[in-house]
DNA sequence: GCTTGACCTTCCAGTCACGGGAGGGTCTAT
DNA sequence: ATAGACCCTCCCGTGACTGGAAGGTCAAGC
């Protein structure tokens, strides 16, 4: 199978299979007019870089999933526990999102948005009044 | 003020420094010495700047905030309307990784993690039973 | 005056996960 | 024979820095 079949088959670009290769992630076999010839394996794989890269995978953790994919004695609670991480990351992501959304809101809540030049947003980032000078007043008792 | 002083008012790493003026979001000038010299406007910038990134706004949003920070005619409903953007956009994140976490929960949740290889995460991913054939289902179609 | 060490300079390379495009070979159908 | 779709490799660019090498400058201590 040629690398647009795969491409085709698996959902993967064909810059990003070729790059897959380059870093190691497939190695597909070689036709003899030079062009990469994806087996039914090859593209078993593709299918799984696919799915767990959309899942939010990083290339090394998908790397260690596809080698427990393919270890037959592999224990599940390798997987899971490699599955919980990657949960654990996403709940900090989220709770930092929430937490810069809750700090944006305040500031637009406050601002009245017309066409007056005076905006709390602004004065904030300028470092105005407030709670924002805590970094350089913590820095300076330290 | 040299860079050192400039970063430890700031807040923002030297090297962060040196880049913001290599693209242009900062102009200090220079002692005979050849060494950058801050001044208390420049100062002010790099303090905006650092508040601004810490809120998770792009280079080139800061830019156009930096703009608005000395543009003393600025209306401040478009400081109001880039920061309503900025907070749709981490919205749009948020969602995302809440998706992406209920369906890594369910994986987890439905994964026994003990020494055995059988393993409902492995088998999601390698395109096992269920849902994640609808892609290629859906592309069979058109 | 000399050395040490902290500071400063520029330039180059690497990060992550690709995407774009140049320049060229191969295959298939007409 | 030629058009067009495919394939190849190689190199550069992304965002927002970070690290390191190689070297100049400055202040303090001996």
């Amino acid at each position: 199978m040629n690398i647009g079949a795969a491409s085709w088959q698996s959902g993967l670009p064909v810059k990003t299979i070729r790059y897959y290769e380059e870093i190691g992630l497939v190695r597909p076999a070689r036709s003899e007019n030079g062009y990469r010839d994806f087996l039914e394996t090859d593209l078993q794989r593709l299918k799984f870089l696919q799915r767990a890269r959309s899942l939010g995978f990083s290339i090394d953790k998908c790397r260690e999933l596809l080698s427990l994919y393919e270890d037959r004695n592999r224990a599940s609670a390798d997987v899971k526990e490699i599955t919980r991480e990657k949960i654990d990351e996403i709940d900090r992501k989220i709770e930092e999102l929430q937490s810069l959304k809750r700090v944006l809101s305040d500031l637009v809540r406050a601002c009245h948005g017309d066409d007056r030049p005076d905006c709390p947003i602004i004065d904030d980032l300028s470092g105005a009044p407030g709670a924002q000078d805590c970094d350089r007043a913590e820095r300076d008792k330290a």
